[in-house]
DNA sequence: CCGCTAAACGGAGGGTACTCCACTCTCGTG
DNA sequence: CACGAGAGTGGAGTACCCTCCGTTTAGCGG
């Protein structure tokens, strides 16, 4: 049940997935509970077996309403190690990781399972976010302000966990100091 | 909608609750998938309504149902602090934290719900846990080995998001990596 | 162009969480 | 002991998630 790039779609099939994606946006934008899949598939103008055949899961919808964003934040990584240290570097990108994380309802949710890359729909949001810890990560340990012997894949899993336990619009505080305490955990020596 | 220790319960109110409770401990501890609502209520003799009035939500249930494993968990602390330094004292209690949360399903998410204890269900859970952390910061704080300046809270949160983003069957080696990091980030400098 | 196949469709129905409200029963007071 | 008030009850109904399966339609090959 893997349909993103493994076989073409057919132009309906097409279609019909953009306009989900489109009608999903839409809604989730708007302030309020989240939108019924049965809201999301009405303002598509598609069945509810449609809807979940090309999402199965709600978190799969989120990943995938808000894929630009995910490009956006992964993007930056670069622009932030050319601006400063990569400590520092580090330290702004998570700050934005939260940003990205909050701002939308169901978005820590949809990290949580793409931790479980096992499951295909977020490997591309789970590379992605990999590959820039990665270079973050190694130009830390470059410059020798950050530890070597911590992977990508567990900051990523750190993360998450902040931003699941301390993600509410009334604990960014407390998820701030939160972050700082992994950036000192990943400090080296 | 508090009903926890605010008026005494009637008789029979008390003897439902036991019985849910009993129930709620029976079923959790099945293999499987986690029991239904209705399944509970059934195995304990009453109706939806009233499992509903006394445990609003799953994550309440879990919580009462695993009270007493709490209660050992906190209750180790001490034990810990008078078998060896503070650090480790805390790196072991992380640790049992983890088999506590991991342990039974739907635990963590219990626990998220606790970090905000305006829900007055999880404030015994968060009170307790929040005592336990706190001894074992102080003693730290006070041999120089865990900086001052972080809060049980914010450790209880960071276990807890340790617990929801890596706390699967199949996580245990890397979650047990987050709480090395967490108790690296804790270090006094 | 036509026929065929299988990809894709969507409404109905089942599962589960959750609430409403008419009814029952406990407990406190006289 | 009797009575009344309100705490407490539970089955029916609602909301939403999710799947099944008969039907439709796109696209390929002859």
């Amino acid at each position: 049940m893997t349909r993103q790039a493994e076989r073409p779609l057919r132009a309906d099939a097409r279609r019909n997935r953009d306009r989900i994606l489109a009608a999903a946006v839409r809604l989730f934008a708007e302030p309020g509970p989240a939108p019924t899949f049965d809201r999301i598939a009405k303002e598509a103008g598609v069945g509810i077996a449609t809807l979940y055949r090309n999402f199965p899961t709600r978190e799969a919808l989120v990943e995938a309403a808000y894929r630009s964003e995910l490009v956006k934040l992964c993007d930056a990584a670069p622009g932030l190690l050319a601006s400063g240290p990569a400590r520092a570097a580090l330290r702004a990108w998570t700050g934005r990781f939260l940003d990205y994380t909050t701002a939308k309802a169901g978005m820590a949710d949809a990290l949580r399972a793409a931790i479980d890359s096992g499951r295909n729909p977020y490997a591309h949001s789970r590379e992605a976010m990999l590959a820039a810890l990665t270079s973050l990560l190694t130009a830390g340990r470059a410059d020798g302000t950050l530890r070597a012997d911590v992977t990508p894949e567990d900051v990523f899993a750190a993360l998450t966990g902040v931003a699941l336990a301390a993600g509410g619009p009334d604990q960014r505080e407390q998820a701030e100091r939160l972050l700082d305490l992994l950036l000192d955990g990943l400090a080296a020596d």
